[in-house]
Formats: structure tokens, sequence, C-alpha cells
DNA sequence: ACAAAAGTGTTCGATATACACCCATGT
DNA sequence: ACATGGGTGTATATCGAACACTTTTGT
């Protein structure tokens, strides 16, 4: 057999809910190729971890954060995708609460989020697998319960409707959505409430994990 | 940046219906590690390939066909899942006609279907990749039009059902069945019947494309 | 009082499920 | 005539989509 003469990185698409926008966020490259141009984060998997280890380890460098939905999203090898030789890309993506905080910059890079919509070119393919990443975030909140992943721990059932509107990228009716989430049974109602400006208060909910853990008992869910 | 001594190989779970159950194409192992014991084939992507091509010439070398239905599965990348050191896999499943034949152990290489329900041993996690890609083979029979691969290019319903119910491993109720793919409307009737031995000759159908198309154009399928 | 967001039910069409008998053919 | 698989319709339950007004609060 042949040897390969391959490098491997792990790229992560780290999306969040700000401004009431779905961004995504990027690192300027220092160094060439594409330097100053924006990249997804990521990095080159090391001898001793698994590949998502690695994906864990760029996250916690690039964000200082640590508790994540991640989620492999596809691997990317075309030969020229790399003017530095042959790398191969295993592609993740990453949901992160609005609520949490980045630790900025921390190896001296610069770091932004940016809306979806509004993206600037970017190095390599990574367009396309920003692409491919909100096929399967649209997909994944329809069929999963991925959504609550970017809702701190108690959120009103307008945050999170807001989530589904911002992703989807449409508008959803009210009534329908608030039964839909009642249907599945996974909201744990608290006795809180929240105001929100100058109108009536909202109630807080919070997401029930363990009857989740029927959902993804019944096969809806996805073994890794 | 660290330089990783990674080698990347692809393997393909290959899956036929035959004799009314859902095979794979696994290959006996002549060398260590693993001698002697069956794997999904597979091997080393070489230099100007991309992943994709990769695979297909894997399954072109290991059964001598050319147009199969074939997805990116998943990417496995354990540090210690090959004894001979790092080797991260890109897996692929693929799904071949029962009407094709395949060229026989080609490059003398013991090759054999075996039915999904009666694996042997298998080297390295091939365990566990086959049992992922029979989850998402299953899922996407569920949303997608994979089923038809499965097939020839002429076929009756009851052949329809039969790749449904032996991937899915339940009774399907026939009427139910066929008011589904109809209201589907991706099955085109010909004037052409086939006799099954002694009882009334079924009508053939062929998969039709290119209504097929709309369906994709409205988002219920994936880019790659 | 009014502005702003929270909250709440009903109707309708589409889709999924359950269920049983007749038909065409070869022996 | 019978054995074998092919073919067909109806009734019910479930789910998703459309749709508008009242409530609570701060100013």
């Amino acid at each position: 057999m042949e040897r390969s003469a391959v490098r491997v990185t792990v790229d992560i698409v780290i999306f969040s809910i700000r401004e009431d926008a779905l961004q995504v966020l990027l690192i300027r490259r220092k160094y060439d190729p594409f330097r100053g141009r924006w990249a997804i984060p990521g990095g080159f998997v090391l001898d001793r971890e698994s590949l998502e280890q690695a994906a864990l380890r760029e996250l916690r460098e690039e964000t200082g954060v640590e508790d994540v939905y991640l989620e492999q999203l596809y691997s990317f090898g075309d030969p020229d995708r790399d003017p530095r030789g042959r790398v191969i890309t295993v592609a993740y993506f990453a949901l992160i609460s609005s609520a949490q905080a980045l630790r900025p910059g921390t190896d001296a890079e610069e770091a932004q989020w940016f809306p979806f919509s509004k993206l600037p070119p970017l190095a390599f393919d990574h367009r396309k697998i920003l692409e491919y990443a909100l096929v399967r975030l649209r997909n994944k909140l329809e069929y999963t319960t991925v959504g609550f992943q970017l809702l701190p721990e108690k959120f009103s059932l307008s945050d999170l409707q807001r989530v589904y509107e911002v992703i989807l990228d449409k508008k959803l009716d009210k009534r329908n959505f608030r039964r839909k989430m009642d249907l599945l049974g996974i909201l744990r109602p608290l006795r809180e409430w929240r105001r929100q400006g100058v109108s009536r208060p909202a109630r807080l909910y919070r997401f029930s994990a363990h009857r989740f853990e029927r959902l993804r008992d019944k096969g809806i869910l996805f073994p890794f």
C-alpha cells in the first residue's frame, strides 16, 4: 500500500445567536496563504488526540468555552483546497449559547462574529463549509433539539422562537410554535418571569434534558 | 503549527439487497494487523485525488462497478483505531443494485457478501462504522429516494417494498406503501410485466429521475 | 391611554395508519 | 380448483398551517 503524504486539520464552524442574528466566529489569518483573509477557526490534529478532542481543543483555544454542542459536519479533501499541499480537513460545527462570553483573541488572533448573511471573503474552501454547516443546522433544527444549545439555561418562549426564526430565516406563528414545543414535552416552566423593557414579563423555561433522553432512545437522534 | 504524522484512508460500506436480505461486502485481510479477519473495503488516499475519487477508485478496484450511489458517512479518527499508527479514515457508504454483478475478487482478495444480521468479527473499528452506516441508511430511506439505488432499472412495486422492509426490518402495509410511492410522483409505470414464478405478473416501473430533481430543488436533499 | 411584547383556541387540509378482499396466472 | 403473489379503497387519527384578540406591564 502507498503512503499518503497528507496532513489533517479540524475546522470548526462556531454558531451563535447574537443581536438577533445567526452569527459565526471567524479569525483573521496572520500568515500566508490567504494572509489577511477571514477563516474558520481550526488547526492540525495532534498525534495522540481524537478528531473530536482536536476540535474541542481548538474551540477552547479560540474561544475559551468548554461546554458546547459539537458535531462532526463533513470532511473536505479536494487535493487543491490548500495551496501549501495536501491538507484534508474534518469540519465540525459548534453551537454557543448567546449568554456565553468569549475570552477574546487568546492566541493573539483577531476573532470576530459575523452575521451569516454578511460574510466577508473567506480563505480556502471555507465558504463552502459554512454553507453546508447552515444546511445541516437548519435540518437538525427541525427534527432535533439543537436549538436549545443556542440559548442560556433559562429562556422565554419568545427567545426560543427567535432562535428558530433567525436560523430558518422566516417568521413562525407564535401559537403553532408554542403548541409544538409543548407537545415535545421537553420544556420545564419555571416560577420565574423576566421583564423585557416596557412590556409584560415573560415566563422562563428550562430545557428538560431527561425527557429529551427518551427522544434520543427512540432513535430520533444520532449515535455520535 | 505542528505537523501531523497522519495517514488517511477511505473505507466503503457497500450495501446491496441479495436473497431478500440487506448485505454488506467484506474482504478478508491477508496481512497483519487483523490477518484473516473480515474488513470493510478501503485503502489509502492518493496524492492527487479527492476523497470521493479515492472512494470511487476503491469501489471500482474492489467490485468492478462504476455507477453507484456514494455518500460520505463519517470520519473516524481515534488515535488507537489502527495498531500500525495514526490512521484516520473517511468512511463512505455505497448502494449497489441487486442486478449488478461484481467482478469477483479482482486484486486477489477474498470478497464476500454478509447479511447485516450475521456479521463476522471485524477488523479495526469496522463494526462501529457498519452500525452507523445502517442508521444513516435507515434515516435516508425515510426522507429521500436512496431506496431506488438498490434496485435494477426496472422493478415491481413488490420489489421496492421488499427493499424498504429488509432495511427497516419490519413489515409494511402494501396499500399504504403503494399510495405513498404514488404520491411521491417519481415512479413511471412501464407497459411491461414480469412473471414471478407461478403467480400473476407484476407491473414494472422505472425511477423517474427528473421528477426527483424537483424534490432535490425543494431542499429535501443534501448538497454533496 | 397607549405602546409593547406575552399569552391563548379553533378550524381545515394533508398525511399516516389500520384493515380485507378480489385478480391473474401456472400447475 | 388451488396456490401464489399482484392489485385495490375507505375510515380514522394525527399533525401542520392559517388565523386575531386579550393580558400585563411601564410610561
